[in-house]
DNA sequence: TCTGGGGTCCTAGGACCC
DNA sequence: TCTGGGGTCCTAGGACCC
């Protein structure tokens, strides 16, 4: 049962990414600033002991916006475009590659600080996380203050906190007074607040969804709450129906998940031109052992094993498939992995230039469960079932 | 200017079992 | 010979999120 009024705050970093350059280059601060750049990127230190950035007009390559600062998020420039397109929009914008130890290490700082209040923390990626305040003392105004407060000695970054009564409007919230906001809502708000919205803002719902309801007419939350059940259901099917008009309410019961277990790992990479099955058949063979290696490692370094292998390809054409064989015991075995997953690439046509290739491990299991499942007496398979009960 | 890499969850059909 | 209902597992694809 839950209680009758939750409080539950959302808390998203402020570009998280791109503040964290900026406290290793404080010269930066101010300037339109991207990251996602190669090794290439990495800033020259000069004689006198000044550093050279790269420009994002240098980059060439196939990559995407990891980040950018709010500098350059004036010119357009947002997280998932591609590296080329925003280099037309700031070509003088500084360059910076991705430092992703970097970047855990301050999450593991930010998250340590916020777990001072309450372990009712639920992860959300390196950047964000839930916070169940319900049992936490204290003005929600007040309790997010100080969680800020802790957030910025802990890291000397900002953050942006949101509580409301559930998930949906905290993690809505959150976004409403970027950067370094601190946003109180509550259920009688949502007509005023949350309904002017885009139907986009919320989670959950993406782009084809948005696409579907702009094609209905419906283009904010508000007009998704006064939407047709009946129309809706035609496009979007029951229950996907019945969590928009919830959602449309502000209207949202899950719990903060405080731990989980990961459910597949995996690996893939985008090559730097297409390659072409035969004739890039060595690189090819090259690539795909290197993923299945890797994964074996992450595997055994985070101590699972899996069952079911699988792979992904993408064509030039970027359409993408998939394919995947369960495996009668689990491993974490690179070679193992590499048979299945060739196994996996047998059933796949390859009449056309590769643009990705990606290896998976799904079905996992701790590897301690594993090897007690190992230890069990293993039961006869017998041509006849004699404790068959029809 | 073509669009990364790591994930989760959902749907749907078929096999197989009772 | 046909009909059947429910459950689980496996596989493939797709939407979505950070």
């Amino acid at each position: 049962m839950l209680s009758a009024t939750r409080r539950i705050a959302h808390l998203d970093m402020d570009a998280f990414y791109a503040s964290v350059e900026l406290l290793r280059y404080p010269e930066l601060r101010g300037q339109p600033v991207v990251i996602g750049g190669g090794r290439n990127a990495v800033p020259e230190v000069l004689a006198d002991g000044s550093r050279r950035f790269a420009r994002l007009r240098d980059y060439v390559g196939r990559g995407v916006v990891t980040t950018s600062t709010y500098e350059a998020r004036a010119f357009g420039v947002f997280s998932a475009m591609g590296m080329m397109k925003a280099a037309q929009l700031a070509p003088d914008a500084i360059l910076l590659p991705t430092d992703f130890e970097a970047y855990r290490h301050y999450s593991r700082l930010f998250k340590a600080a916020v777990a001072r209040f309450t372990d009712q923390i639920e992860d959300r990626g390196i950047d964000e996380i839930y916070i169940d305040l319900s049992a936490v003392q204290g003005e929600a105004a007040e309790v997010a203050g100080r969680i800020k407060q802790a957030v910025r000695e802990a890291t000397g970054l900002s953050c942006s906190i949101c509580v409301a009564p559930n998930k949906l409007l905290a993690k809505i919230g959150s976004e409403l007074d970027k950067p370094d906001g601190l946003t109180l809502l509550r259920m009688e708000d949502v007509p005023l607040r949350i309904w002017p919205l885009p139907v986009r803002k919320v989670n959950g719902i993406g782009p084809k969804a948005s696409e579907k309801l702009a094609a209905l007419g419906i283009g904010t939350v508000g007009e998704l709450a006064r939407a047709d059940l009946g129309l809706l259901q035609e496009h979007f099917g029951r229950s996907y129906t019945a969590w928009l008009a919830q959602t449309a309410q502000g209207f949202d019961e899950r719990a903060v998940v405080v731990s989980s277990e990961p459910k597949s790992i995996s690996r893939e990479t985008t090559f730097e031109r297409d390659l072409h099955p035969r004739r890039d058949r060595p690189l090819l063979s090259e690539a795909f052992t290197g993923l299945c290696l890797r994964v074996a490692d992450d595997l055994r370094r985070k101590g699972y094993v899996g069952r079911t292998i699988g792979i992904k390809l993408r064509y030039d054409d970027f359409r993408t498939v998939t394919r995947d064989l369960t495996l009668p015991e689990p491993s974490a075995d690179g070679a193992a992995i590499r048979r299945a997953a060739t196994e996996c690439l047998r059933r796949v046509p390859l009449d056309r230039k590769l643009r990705l290739l990606g290896v998976r491990v799904s079905a996992l299991l701790p590897v301690e469960e594993a090897a007690g499942l190992a230890a069990l007496p293993i039961q006869a398979e017998l041509p006849f079932d004699a404790a068959d009960g029809g």
